[in-house]
DNA sequence: CAGCATCCAGCAGGATACTG
DNA sequence: CAGTATCCTGCTGGATGCTG
């Protein structure tokens, strides 16, 4: 899931594309941003997405260091998760892929009328 | 390659992910920057990508509307690359990026002394 | 040189059932 | 509820050879 020749390359750009670069963990950071959100709620909040998948997201985004991870010892088991510092800081630029997409997606797109 | 869900998708920020949304499109954009460049040297510039798979990113790209090819009718072959507007756009993100990994990565990773 | 066509292996990722 | 385990399929992407 995460390419460790990626992750394994001397420069410090690669191995960031190896850690955030492919569909699911911009989505996902952006869905929990800064509010802390059980597993059940990124289920059902984040569409297509299958539970296998996001367990594995999830955890390499811990081990990445970009969220952390509450497990409340109850039952039924609850587990809460939020981002950390550095999963914070990447917000802002979640933020500008957005901007950047609206102002240049429109242009190149049929226009519908609603 | 490109997930049409996600290009489909109602929410702006997921059809941008949808668009640059996977390992090699970063890269490629970043190695392209400022500079025109021909497709033997992408290719030989960015380690472990095929052929192939090349290709294909380049040409969604194009469609996606990131970068301008420039197909001159020589013999044998020259064919040009070069980012549009919209790609040159995305470079200080990319940019955000490298910072955003070198502030936080350091700190979880093993140091190395050389 | 810059692709495209073809073939093929490996793995991503879906579905389902089970557990603490 | 929040996973884990298992099975299975389809697609990604690598290797190779051909062409204008």
């Amino acid at each position: 899931m995460r390419d460790e020749r990626f992750c394994n390359s001397n420069c410090p750009f690669t191995r960031a594309i190896g850690t955030i670069g492919n569909k699911w963990k911009p989505i996902i950071i952006n869905v929990i941003g800064t509010r802390t959100i059980r597993f059940g709620q990124l289920d059902s909040i984040i569409p297509l997405i299958s539970r296998k998948v996001l367990t594995e997201q999830l955890k390499e985004l811990e081990e990445d260091g970009l969220l952390e991870r509450l497990a409340y010892k109850e039952l039924p088991p609850r587990v809460e998760y939020k981002l950390s510092e550095k999963g914070l800081a990447f917000l802002p630029i979640l933020e500008n892929i957005k901007e950047w997409n609206l102002k240049y997606e429109v242009a190149s797109m049929p226009q519908e009328i609603d």
